[in-house]
RNA sequence: GGCCCGUUCGUCUAGGGGUUAGGACGUUAGAUUUUCAUUCUAGAAACAGGGGUUCGAUUCCCCUACGGGCUACCA
């Protein structure tokens, strides 16, 4: 029988979720789905002094038949088995304090706690067994390191790499238990999934290296028939070159890196999410997916459904890519044409609401439809629609101005009258109105429809001028004509 | 420095021993749109280098170069 698909993500509290953490939930999750197994959530709060604060299956506040799933709440756990690994000679205690460390590390260049230097430090290994116990028994600050082994090799498939080795003389003695008697991650994401009963475990490719140790947990802890596959994900690196994606990067490029708005605890400043810039979940789902991933053919828009019934590991990139704001811009105006304003509603209206506009739905929803290939991001549709809700306020006077003349004053005169006499007021009617008069008055077109756009919209964007005509209503059109030639002479 | 991972247009990528090396974003030119956007058409643009293996390598192997990650009592 396959053992049951169980996946989770483990993310530290003490940052934004960065859409690097993103794309792994979103790996994770179509794995799950398309195996039919359980997508798990956990909070990774090992370090105390980093606490901030602050769809899964199971998961903090989801209940589950493995918790508790924090793990500062599960302290007691770790240190069973940190002093098992000890009495089996895995692993030993070390009394080197933080400032030994220090000055090792300043002594010696490129200094590494493992198998070559573990006997010249002040640990369980090098003072006598009973006064190494006596010290832990009597409260003397120690850490618990695994002890590598020497000259052996730990292999392991990767679901992503493929095969994958390492000379375990060239892995340091990993801290497994801190001072303060909290695990570190290395102790901590072993025994939970374990416990958790986790099949696969997707992280970023940065926890590569640290792999040998946690399958040497694995099999010291006697658990080596359950271990999870290892996926390791390609890293998103930054647009412009050298490294991982980072909170800075955003900053100082522009665009977002965390999904949904993050305030530092520390500095007090705010780092804008893609929620807020105006993204919609499908689009950054979307773009996410395909940075790493592609289903062999030319689709790059994939809905979730979709993606949980193509996605495969096999196709998951090797390399990191490097983000492409341009592209995923792209992604979401492709999205907005995509859905229907219905789907749009829930998005545009909070939106339009901050700006004190509330429409009824049903004028919204034809608006929406009118505009949405117009935009790229979720506040586009303000800049496009507001004037179907309210009149302008400011007027782009050089378009209006540009070549005015008296003859078009009375054109627009005549018009207001002409307009106070149609009945059918619909766009092609509208339309047949202006023009019949424009050529009886033998005034060209292309002179008046700038000028008429700038009086109903403000400016020279917005979609067809006679349908803006037609859905503001023909009374609001002359209103809007009368203000405007106030204005213009 | 050491270890590990990677390398097709500027970017995301398809492909894979014999192809005009395909698509998308961006970019350039044009058409449509009497605003802008959309849409459409066309163009420029890539197999890191060197050795093998082979009748033939962009594709397989090795080396080099380059890029990335890790090298904390952080995750």
């Amino acid at each position: 029988m396959e053992k049951e698909v169980r996946v989770r993500f483990a993310p530290s509290p003490t940052g934004g979720l960065h859409i690097g953490g993103v794309r792994t939930i979103l790996y994770n999750y179509l794995f799950a789905k398309q195996n039919k197994g359980k997508f798990i959530l956990r909070i990774e709060d090992t370090d105390q002094s980093r606490f901030v604060p602050g769809a899964p299956d199971e998961g903090v506040n989801y209940g589950g038949n493995y918790g508790p799933y924090r793990q500062s709440e599960r302290k007691k756990i770790y240190r069973q088995y940190a002093e098992q690994l000890v009495a089996q000679g895995n692993a030993y205690y070390a009394f080197d304090t933080p400032v030994d460390l220090e000055n090792k590390r300043n002594a010696i260049p490129n200094f590494q706690y493992n198998q070559a230097t573990r006997m010249h430090m002040r640990n369980s290994m090098t003072i006598p067994h009973e006064a190494a116990e006596a010290l832990v028994r009597e409260g003397a600050p120690h850490v618990i390191r695994i002890k590598m082994p020497t000259y052996e090799n730990v292999y392991f498939n990767d679901l992503i790499r493929g095969d994958v080795a390492f000379d375990t003389n060239q892995v340091d003695d990993k801290v497994l238990l801190k001072a303060d008697g909290m695990p570190t991650y290395h102790l901590a994401v072993v025994v939970d999934d374990y416990l958790m009963k986790i099949s696969h475990v997707f992280r970023g490719e940065e926890w590569l290296p640290s792999a040998p140790v946690h399958i040497l947990l694995w099999k010291y802890l006697g658990w080596e028939t359950d271990m999870p596959q290892w996926v390791h994900l390609p890293l998103i690196l930054k647009p412009d070159g050298k490294g991982k994606l980072s909170k800075r990067d955003g900053e100082r490029l522009g665009f977002p890196v965390f999904a949904t708005e993050w305030i530092d605890p520390k500095t007090n400043e705010k780092a804008i999410g893609y929620q807020e810039i105006g993204f919609l979940p499908q689009a950054l789902n979307n773009l996410l997916a395909l940075l790493g991933w592609n289903d062999s053919t030319d689709q790059e828009i994939f809905s979730l459904e979709e993606m949980v019934d193509k996605f495969s590991l096999e196709r998951v990139h090797k390399g990191g890519a490097k983000f492409d704001w341009d592209k995923a811009k792209w992604f979401n105006a492709e999205w907005l044409k995509k859905l229907s304003a219905t789907e749009l509603l829930p998005y545009v209206t909070p939106m339009l609401a901050e700006k004190n506009i509330r429409p009824d739905m049903q004028y919204l929803s034809t608006i929406v439809d009118l505009v949405k290939e117009r935009c790229v991001l979720l506040p586009d549709f303000y800049e496009q629609s507001f004037f179907f809700f309210n009149a302008p306020q400011l007027y782009d006077m050089d378009a209006l101005k540009n070549k005015w003349a008296a003859e078009k004053d009375l054109f627009f005169n005549d018009l207001i009258s002409h307009f106070k006499q149609t009945e059918n007021w619909e766009a092609p009617q509208i339309e047949r109105v202006f023009k019949e008069l424009a050529s009886a008055k033998a005034i060209k077109i292309g002179e008046l429809m700038l000028p008429f756009r700038v009086m109903l919209v403000g400016g020279k964007f917005g979609p067809q001028v006679f349908l803006i005509a037609q859905y503001i209503g023909k009374q609001e059109t002359i209103d809007r004509i009368v203000k405007a030639l106030g204005i213009v002479t």
